[in-house]
RNA sequence: GUGGCUGUAGCUCAGUUGGUUAGAGCGCCAGAUUGUGGUUCUGGAAGUCGGGGGUUCGAAUCCCCUCAGCCACCCCA
């Protein structure tokens, strides 16, 4: 008697089941169609980098995040846990042939040991997309657009992109003397739509070491959203003359003006996009516009899709200087907010046709009829065992089928075939003949 | 990594101050109905009470450890 091992994940670590695989993959291929739509090429590297490429950063909280040990060839090696580093190494190993603008898309699985809650898993998959090589606003603009369009195409209609420009709270923190500090203020700031304002400036104060008016100076700055309402022009002629006199502050100004006015005129309706000083996002290396993505109807999971622009991507990988701007949708994380919304329809089959296996001295015509019906396009399960009809069609309801085709002894007898919508419950009879063509345009006349 | 809450059948949960063979609904399987799925009726299978250790005559129940999930902190590349 053997002991059975225990079936587990690891914490974090999940499983797919059909029903979840299946919204799953749509959602890829509707970022790999937008990406493309663009222009964006796809790319993939290897799960597994050096450690030192991974780690060329250096902060604590890389460390405690990253997967690492040592390969059979004592390399000491680590499990990517983002697509940009990989991609920074990337291109100072490729842009050089590739030229540039280079333009990619990335769709992969990445790992952070991190403590795992609603949305946030150790294995999670990122759908990446960065123009690398121009300072061009064009980019910034297109950037802009892809989350647009991306949301769009997934189905939500109710989402506020959050952009902010870093140039803004760099001139902003200048006038204030806190650019020493940016980092541990950035940090805070970023939390007030949290934490409230209180905690923010208690946080700045404690933490990075502000002073208290110089705390409240860069709080009620990043109030001006909120109390205009997200309105683009107001904020930012509120916005203006707290940074002016700051080269780099007057410059964030006028690239927000400018990217507003062209993601307008590209059509996108501006009860999506809103201009947010709070936003900071913790990371170092953004450098000009940051974007987050909120779902209106639940801003609690966090951002789905952020991004920025930053100046020197592959610094710590080659010499040329290679300029950006992307955004990452966090394919998990919306899975997880779409699935409280209660958006992911329950289908446990990506076929569209279920075949009952009726009358068992027929297989050889089931066979036939399945084969044709995949020629012409269409998904067939076709049902191992002859069983009872009504446990087949039983198994093709819970399984989500849409369409029996069913065929038993009468239909033949009589070149008949029964197409019948489970759905709505009825039967279209159809010429055995000419069932395939009949098929599949009932099939996709309903679908 | 730190703290709080939780873990009983495939799922959702009940289980009295520790007391005998741990229950329900849904689901599943079979039959009523050997050619028609969401209803109904009948019968059936299914539980190491997350795992390990301890206290006790006796533990799903109390204690310790551990694993996992959720929440908060931390951080979100």
């Amino acid at each position: 008697m053997s002991q059975l091992i225990q079936p587990r994940t690891l914490k974090g670590f999940r499983d797919y089941l059909p029903e979840a695989m299946m919204p799953r993959e749509r959602l890829i291929e509707t970022a790999r169609r937008v990406y493309r739509s663009y222009g964006f090429a796809p790319i993939d590297t290897p799960t597994l980098e050096y450690l030192e490429i991974l780690t060329g950063k250096g902060s604590d909280e890389t460390d405690k995040q990253l997967y690492k040990f040592e390969d059979q060839g004592g390399r000491q090696v680590g499990m990517r846990f983002d697509l940009t580093v990989p991609l920074a190494r990337f291109s100072a190993m490729h842009v050089p042939q590739l030229g540039t603008p280079f333009k990619r898309y990335h769709i992969a699985t990445v790992w952070r040991g991190e403590a795992p809650q609603a949305g946030r898993y150790r294995e999670f998959m990122q759908c990446d997309f960065d123009t690398i090589g121009t300072t061009s606003a064009v980019s910034d603009i297109e950037t802009t657009l892809v989350i647009h369009d991306l949301l769009r195409a997934i189905g939500f209609s109710a989402f506020t992109i959050r952009i902010n420009n870093r140039l803004l709270l760099t001139g902003m923190l200048e006038k204030l003397d806190l650019s020493d500090k940016s980092t541990l203020v950035l940090r805070a700031l970023d939390k007030l739509g949290k934490i409230g304002p209180d905690k923010t400036i208690a946080e700045m104060t404690e933490v990075a070491g502000a002073t208290e008016t110089q705390a409240k100076e860069i709080v009620s700055l990043a109030h001006v959203s909120e109390q205009e309402g997200g309105d683009s022009e107001k904020v930012l002629s509120r916005v203006a003359p707290l940074v002016a006199g700051s080269e780099k502050g007057e410059a964030g100004v006028e690239k927000l003006r400018e990217l507003v006015a062209a993601v307008s005129a590209a059509g996108v309706s501006n009860e999506f996009v809103q201009l947010d000083v709070a936003i900071a996002r913790g990371l170092d290396y953004y450098t000009g516009v940051i974007y987050e993505t909120f779902l209106n109807d639940l801003p609690g999971i966090g951002s789905v899709c952020s991004g920025g622009r930053y100046d020197n991507l592959a610094g710590l990988y080659t010499k040329q200087e290679l300029p950006g701007v992307g955004a990452s949708l966090g394919l998990d994380r919306l899975l997880a907010a779409m699935e409280e919304l209660g958006l992911i329809e329950k289908v446990g089959t990506p076929a569209d046709v279920f075949l009952p296996f009726f009358d068992k001295e027929r297989l050889h015509d089931y066979l036939r009829i399945a084969a044709e019906l995949r020629a012409a396009g269409l998904g067939v399960e076709f049902y191992p065992e002859p069983k009872k009809l009504d446990k087949q069609l039983k198994y093709a309801d819970k399984r989500g089928f849409r369409f029996a085709l069913i065929i038993g002894g009468n239909e033949f007898a009589e070149g008949k075939a029964q197409l019948k919508d489970l759905a709505q419950r009825e039967s279209l009879e159809l010429r055995l003949e000419e069932e395939c063509a009949a098929i599949v345009m009932a099939v996709q006349e309903r679908r």
